[in-house]
DNA sequence: GTCTATAATTCGATAGAC
DNA sequence: GTCTATCGAATTATAGAC
């Protein structure tokens, strides 16, 4: 499944083929329906939550064990941009194609994506509530820097330069200082 | 080519069919290999092309003729929600989904979409530095905009929710205040 | 139970009739 | 020159041999 979810983050999820998935998966082609009997569309729903599972960990391997804020978020950039430039821009958000792809077109996926995107909102909210900020600001805050992250992924794939992301960090940094304001 | 735009912008890229699109456009299959000989791929790109030139005079409908920068930015995601909403969370940004999907797969459609959101950033520059903000600064606050903007449709499209659109509206705000700032 | 071979369909692209 | 009919090569999914 691993090898699923390198290629949807990178392909999509209709630009990704079953064959071109059991290939680089090492594994022979019938021993997928054997994992995933409704096909294509319970593999691509699995790869959704399991990859939303592990990057809901960032957000404590970011924020849980500092006290500073804003130096959490330049680090959560920064390390999106050293990964985007490892791997020669490929590598972003592990749902965001499929995402986009599935909105209009496949409800059950979709559903997938937003609870995913559901529980990053969440874990953000708590997270950063931790900080002294109110309930409602830190969920804004939340949506605030995984949206600019998000927006930044495209840009940054598309122009193949890491300034987005900068740029993103930045304007998260300023999110961040505002929400931080409304303690003191 | 309307007819492509459209199902790129939901379905995007390798989600759409050549027929599907000839069957939309009430158009013969034939006729579609008369104009476009390169095929899907001559098709995408002049898609990409002409919607990125037609989004391009979004930044002149909403800046070019106001001195009220904040306001602006307000209209233009406020407008952007209302479209989301009518057209029931389908029509948002018409190359991201195609952007994301050919970014790591096919390259002059990649450059397609860098050279559209190149315009948009070269364009947004000039428009806010009517505002007396510098060269840098308008360009980054058109950056963050943008990504502010993209993240956003991700979001909402996904949740079926506008508030990320608001959430990123509220940022942008702060980002032009930051940049007004400034100037004075 | 694991996997190979194949079915059924759809893809992008083209040849050839008008 | 316009379009219909069809091509070969994909696609997802399954049947059946081992």
């Amino acid at each position: 499944m691993a090898a699923g979810a390198e290629l949807f983050r990178r392909n999509g999820y209709t630009g990704t083929g079953l064959k071109q998935i059991v290939a680089q998966a090492g594994a022979p082609f019938g021993s997928l329906y054997h994992f995933f009997p409704r096909g294509k569309e319970q593999l691509g729903e699995e790869v959704i939550r399991s990859s939303g599972l592990m990057y809901l960990q960032l957000f404590d391997i970011h924020f849980g064990h500092t006290d500073d804020l804003v130096g959490g978020v330049e680090a959560a950039f920064a390390g999106a941009a050293e990964t985007l430039r490892e791997t020669d821009y490929a590598d972003a958000c592990p749902i965001a194609t499929v995402a986009l792809e599935v909105a209009s077109t496949n409800e059950p996926l979709r559903k997938a994506t937003a609870d995913v995107f559901t529980a990053w909102i969440d874990a953000g909210t708590a997270v950063f509530a931790r900080f002294g900020i109110g309930e409602e600001a830190a969920r804004t805050l939340t949506i605030s820097v995984v949206t600019s992250l998000e927006g930044a992924f495209i840009l940054s794939r598309s122009l193949r330069t890491t300034e987005p992301l900068a740029v993103a960090s930045a304007t998260s940094v300023l999110a961040a200082r505002a929400a931080l304001a409304t303690v003191s």
